[in-house]
Parts: structure tokens; C-alpha cells; sequence
DNA sequence: AAAACTTTCAACCGCGACAGA
DNA sequence: TTCTGTCGCGGTTGAAAGTTT
């Protein structure tokens, strides 16, 4: 079987501009639906389908993510949170707002790999790592993690002690949608904010000369869905979460 | 300048959960 | 109750970009 026939490859400006639109009228909610009536998924061709229209939304077009290197802050989180709770990062996600799991994922990945490398070859105290957390005093093992200083268990790839119980994980996601505490309700929040300026950016960055495909009005519901107050946290962890302000999506 | 190596990040896959028929 | 379709999550892959030799 040829490479092209598994992988779709990388999104066209032409295909985002497509889902952006039909997002822009159907709301994130039905991407099965999105990608057929949009044309991204064909039938009988395996291309675009639901779920990728999703992750593309997600990760990429949606107009309230941050885009580009993480704070030291957002560093700072990623680690305590990951401490707290594993390889839950869609979860650790929500406490950063305009950050994705992907992205906390892809972070953490490198991040691990820089700590391995530097307890495999040491450099020397005077020259430490930009990261706050490296500060160990005494070198631990090369697969341990720079946050194990009390004697932390290592979560790296475990999922975490506490984490990796499905059952804990069903309830946990039970919890968040009851207090509304989903990714979605997350993008909601900052959609609020981000009204649609963000979004008519994107839209400007097509002009319909280059594109025959012509995008439906924007009177969607999906907006004034996103009116909804429903980003409720507990108070510790309200604590954690990186607040909104200075954060602008690059759109 | 170019080859080799490393890093980054978008995208895909498999699985489990859930809702509706 | 079971089946089916859909969604969301975490793990993994691979291409492109960046860096080093």
C-alpha cells in the first residue's frame, strides 16, 4: 500500500479554510457531519474525516491558541501539573489556556529528552539549564525527572501512579463535564474574549480570488454558543491556571 | 556548501466512553 | 440490552526545519 494512501499528509490553506467555515456554521461539535457536508471527506475516499477535522480545529484553527514557545511560566505549570497528575494532558491542558495537549505533550517530550541528555553529560553547575526545575543539588538517575527531588515517584511515561486507573480517568472526565470543565467550555471561554476578530483574520488571510470555494455567512450558533459562562474550577485548581491576559492568538 | 544529525510539531492511530436508535 | 456512530484522549510517527560537523 503507498505512504499517501494511510497518511492525508499536511491540511491545505484551501481545506482550512473550509473547516474553519463550516465550523464557523455547524459549531465544533459535529465533526463527522462537518467533514462530509464540507467536502473534506468524500464518500468512499478515506480522506478528511471527522476526527481529523477535529484535531485540526484543536490544535491548529481555533482562534483563541497561543502560538509559539511556552513561558517560563507555562514551563513552570507543565511540570507541577505533570507531577500532579501523569500524562493527563488534556487535562493539564485546560489549565493553560491557548495551549493544547499536543502541544503540552510534544513540550513535555522534548523537555525529558533535554534532561536526560543533560544528566548523561553534566555540565557544570554555574552553567545551568534555563529551566527553574534542573536545580537539583545532587545528579539523580538519567531516567528520572528534575521535579523527583522529595522522593517523587517518576511519572515519565508511567501515566502516573494515580492517573492510569481507567476507572479513576471515567470518573475524573465525569467530574469535569459536570463542572464544565472540558477543552470545549475551555475554547468557549476564550472565545469570549477573543469574539470573532480572531476568527475574521483568518478569514481575511483568504481572499476569494485564490480560492473558487466560497464560505457560507458567519451567522452561526456556534458563537453565541460560546456566550455560555460554564469554565467552573475548584479553588485549587483556579490556582493553577495561567491567566488569559497577554495571551493574543497569532491570527 | 553539503551531508549528517537533532529537534520540533502537525498529523495519524487505536482505544475507550458515551449517546441514541 | 445490544449495536452503531461519534467523540476525545494519549501514544506514536514522520516530515520539515534547524543545527552541527
Amino acid at each position: 500500500m503507498a505512504l499517501e494512501e494511510i497518511r492525508k499528509g499536511p491540511w491545505t490553506e484551501q481545506e482550512d479554510f473550509k473547516l474553519v467555515c463550516f465550523v464557523g456554521l455547524f459549531g465544533d461539535r459535529r465533526w463527522d457531519f462537518i467533514a462530509k457536508v464540507s467536502g473534506l471527506k468524500v464518500a468512499g475516499e478515506d480522506n478528511r474525516t471527522g476526527k481529523s477535522c477535529r484535531l485540526r480545529w484543536v490544535n491548529y484553527l481555533h482562534p483563541g491558541l497561543k502560538r509559539g514557545k511556552m513561558t517560563p511560566q507555562e514551563e513552570k505549570l507543565v511540570v507541577e501539573l505533570h507531577a500532579k497528575w501523569g500524562n493527563r494532558w488534556s487535562r493539564i491542558a485546560r489549565k493553560l489556556p491557548g495551549r493544547t495537549d499536543n502541544e503540552i505533550k510534544n513540550y513535555w517530550r522534548t523537555y525529558t529528552r533535554k534532561k536526560a541528555q543533560e544528566r548523561k553529560h553534566p555540565i557544570s553547575p554555574s552553567s545551568s539549564s534555563s529551566n527553574c526545575y534542573s536545580s537539583t543539588t545532587n545528579n539523580p538517575p538519567a531516567d528520572s525527572l528534575p521535579f523527583q527531588e522529595a522522593g517523587e515517584v517518576s511519572y515519565y511515561d508511567t501515566g502516573g501512579p494515580i492517573v492510569s486507573s481507567p476507572t479513576r480517568k471515567k470518573s475524573e472526565e465525569k467530574e469535569d463535564r459536570e463542572k464544565g470543565d472540558s477543552m470545549d467550555d475551555i475554547w468557549k471561554d476564550i472565545a469570549v474574549s477573543e469574539e470573532n476578530n480572531a476568527v475574521a483574520q483568518f478569514y481575511n488571510c483568504f481572499t476569494d480570488e485564490n480560492y473558487s470555494f466560497t464560505c457560507p455567512q458567519m451567522t452561526s450558533p456556534a458563537w453565541e454558543f460560546y456566550s455560555d459562562p460554564l469554565w467552573k474550577m475548584d479553588e485549587e485548581e483556579n490556582e493553577m491556571t495561567l491567566p488569559m491576559s497577554n495571551q493574543h492568538s497569532s491570527w
